[in-house]
DNA sequence: CAAGACAGTGCAACTCGATTGCAAAGTTTA
DNA sequence: TAAACTTTGCAATCGAGTTGCACTGTCTTG
């Protein structure tokens, strides 16, 4: 597991305790997380807090955000080399029955021929079914 | 143009006033409208009246609605032929230029392999970019 | 053709995730 | 160290979506 300090100091971002606290918790998840779930998971942080060092760490590239049609944003660290660029977006799967959102990191977005003159610069692809643990 | 009465008939919808100046409403766009779009475009119309129209067009599917990451459901009426299936299913386009949100109905979305026991139902494929219009 | 049952509508209130203003606390700079 | 800047915590606010409720319109049945 990559370190939380060393995520941010390659990434140019101040490591504050708050910032911290929250990478680490966002990197010992193997689904993406809701600001809610932050909430809970880190009693003591509060919510505004967490959600501007959400942002920073988008700005920055070190999480991007998912919004898999729930309502809630989900936010999840980016693999290591990723830059947000068109190549490192990738398929995320909404289960429907444990309601996890997954980062599909193997299933990079295929180029999709688009209308003329359509240019595509950002996607946001979510798949929702079930997912291995609920499809029994 | 389709006409909103035949497709009411056909969907098994009954036409009151409210659905039928809505359906012709939504028929004559171009893109995928939001619920605040339609209250400005229907000014006598009430909000929650247009809202619980759009619930039961969506429940008879007459109409789609497309998560594009504004923060506001956009809803398209859909093809004819569609019964919003997973073949039905296509990509949609959010201008983040003009903010214009389109159908790709020409776009289908291939089958997606995915991870091991995981199963779609359902997908909501949105591309960013600039459409024709603003890409100049 | 009533009378009652049922479906649809308009208005206002409310929910809840997201966002912001502001003052206090912490950090950096000169 | 003092001023300048950044981050944090708390409370307030925003806005899309949703719901309760009374009223109206439509349908069903005797
Ligand atoms: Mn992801
Ligand atoms: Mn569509
Ligand atoms: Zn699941
Ligand atoms: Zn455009």
């Amino acid at each position: 597991m990559r370190k939380a300090e060393d995520i941010l100091a390659l990434k140019g971002v101040k490591p504050t305790a708050v910032r911290l606290n929250l990478l680490e918790f966002l990197l010992e998840q193997d689904k993406a997380l809701s600001l809610k779930e932050m909430e809970i998971g880190l009693l003591h942080m509060d919510r505004s807090s967490i959600f501007r060092s959400l942002k920073s760490f988008e700005e920055y590239k070190l999480i991007h955000s998912i919004n898999d049609g729930t309502g809630m944003t989900k936010y999840a660290v980016c693999a290591e080399g990723c830059n947000c660029e068109l190549e490192d977006l990738h398929y995320h799967f909404y289960c429907t029955s444990c309601e996890k959102t997954f980062c599909l990191m193997d299933h990079p977005i295929p180029s999709i021929i688009l209308p003329k003159n359509f240019k595509m610069t950002d996607a946001n692809m979510v798949i929702k079914g079930l997912c291995d643990q609920c499809n029994k």
